[in-house]
DNA sequence: TGTACATCAGTGAACGCGCGTTCACTGATGTAC
DNA sequence: TGTACATCAGTGAACGCGCGTTCACTGATGTAC
């Protein structure tokens, strides 16, 4: 429909190769980033990379990974199933770009969360850092609930902790769901609220315990819980690693 | 091959209405309880309903949820597909029923672990009573991560906590892995080391934390973790649970 | 005890489905002269 | 500025695959007489 704005260098910035946090276009559909003028204002579609791209994303959100299906996506932008072997060189090519950008919007929670509380600058001390730990936890439990099906895509793709700093997967801050987790408690570390000795491998134990929540809340036993039972568990939950940590 | 005993009763004990803890035919073949003399050797197969169920635990044991397929079981059986729905209305009853076991199999992990600390009244006491606690976590990370593809199962079929208690996913002694835990946890509040008001809920904490850490491991981005690191990412993640709780 | 019959576990063939992917193509776009 | 040409994004048709499921059947088993 609206063409983008595509200089081969803002076109970039919203592919695979180059873009940072999630991508407005997932949500916008106008042109962007206006530095430069387009040396063209469409292709023959426009931006097919991206529009397949938004439709995965569609489909990963109403059905999580497996509803990501290469024919669907061209069927939704109305373009012959081959034509996506333009941009992406199979279907794990694109459902790996949904993933990316599922972890971007998963980040994005967390960072909405830890505004809340400010910056370490802004807002600085002990107090203030678990005010932080918490606001990850429960940004990262809003997330699973609030959009489980791309909860659930951003952890389907095969992918190690080798990823865990890629910026690609990062959310406004430039920083991971990891990183952001990590760094708080590296902040709690400075701070003297956690030993050196504790500090050591403290990620995973926070993380287990919220992921766990997440996972029986959406995909497991718990599914039937109501939003205020949820919250509570949570709350409970993120209490646990506090004092547990 | 070797024909089943199968007296109606005992046929029965064996299949999805009647049986507790891990049906042994999942492993062994002869025949079982003889304590009546079977009416006859064989049906035309001997006893397909139990061949498929145990064929697609294998399937689950090797991929998963989704490697449960009908036809594969009938397959590795040597039996037309369509026969397979002589036993199971569905694929999906088939996928419910290799899931059940997968939770049987579940709770015996977490009993063989709680074997070794003792039952509360051969080992008693607060101390005993918090190694029977690492015992059901360490059963629980044992069997995700010696049976990942079963783990996976277990978990994959709707169904809430209304079946917390279903004899069906139980273990040896007749207590599923949730009930399991949930005594264990009674037992530690018996003891005072839980207040009745941390008592409450406690199975959530534990579950969660420890759930994560397997999800994490299993299918997460921490799946190349070596066994070593694994292990101690357990008793971390266990030790953090007994402070936090 | 022997025979006719009913049951129902398993057969054989076929169905429609939707998928991912490949092929040779066409025609709008951008570029070289 | 105008024309010929090369590029390559998207087309149209087709492929083989494996799945779950349905149908009318057959023939061994257990039962009624």
């Amino acid at each position: 429909m609206v063409p983008a704005a595509s200089s081969k260098r803002v076109h970039e910035l919203w592919t695979r190769e180059g873009h940072t946090g999630v991508d407005p276009a997932m949500t916008d559909s106008g042109p962007r980033l206006g530095e430069r003028l387009p040396r063209r204002e469409t292709y023959r579609h426009g931006d097919l990379r991206r529009a397949l791209l938004r439709a995965g994303v569609e489909l990963a959100r109403d059905g999580g990974p497996d509803a990501v299906v290469l024919r669907e996506a061209t069927r939704r932008v109305g373009v012959a199933p081959n034509a996506a072997y333009r941009h992406f060189t199979d279907r794990q090519a694109l459902l790996e770009a949904v993933c990316a950008v599922a972890q971007s919007e998963l980040a994005v929670a967390m960072e909405d969360q830890m505004a809340q509380v400010g910056t370490p600058g802004e807002n600085p001390g002990e107090e203030a850092a678990w005010a932080r730990l918490r606001a990850v936890g429960h940004g990262y439990l809003r997330f699973a609930r609030l959009e489980p099906g791309l909860f659930r895509t951003a952890f389907s793709v095969p992918g190690d902790m080798s990823l865990a700093r890629d910026p690609e997967l990062a959310g406004q801050s430039g920083n991971t769901a990891f990183q952001l987790l990590s760094s708080t408690l590296d902040e709690l570390a400075e701070t003297g609220a956690l030993s050196r000795e504790r500090r050591v491998g403290a990620e995973v134990l926070a993380w287990s315990a919220v992921h766990g929540l997440a996972t029986l809340l959406i995909d497991g036993p718990l599914r039937e819980a109501d939003p205020d039972t949820a919250e509570a568990m949570g709350a409970r939950v993120i209490s646990m690693v506090e004092q547990g940590l």
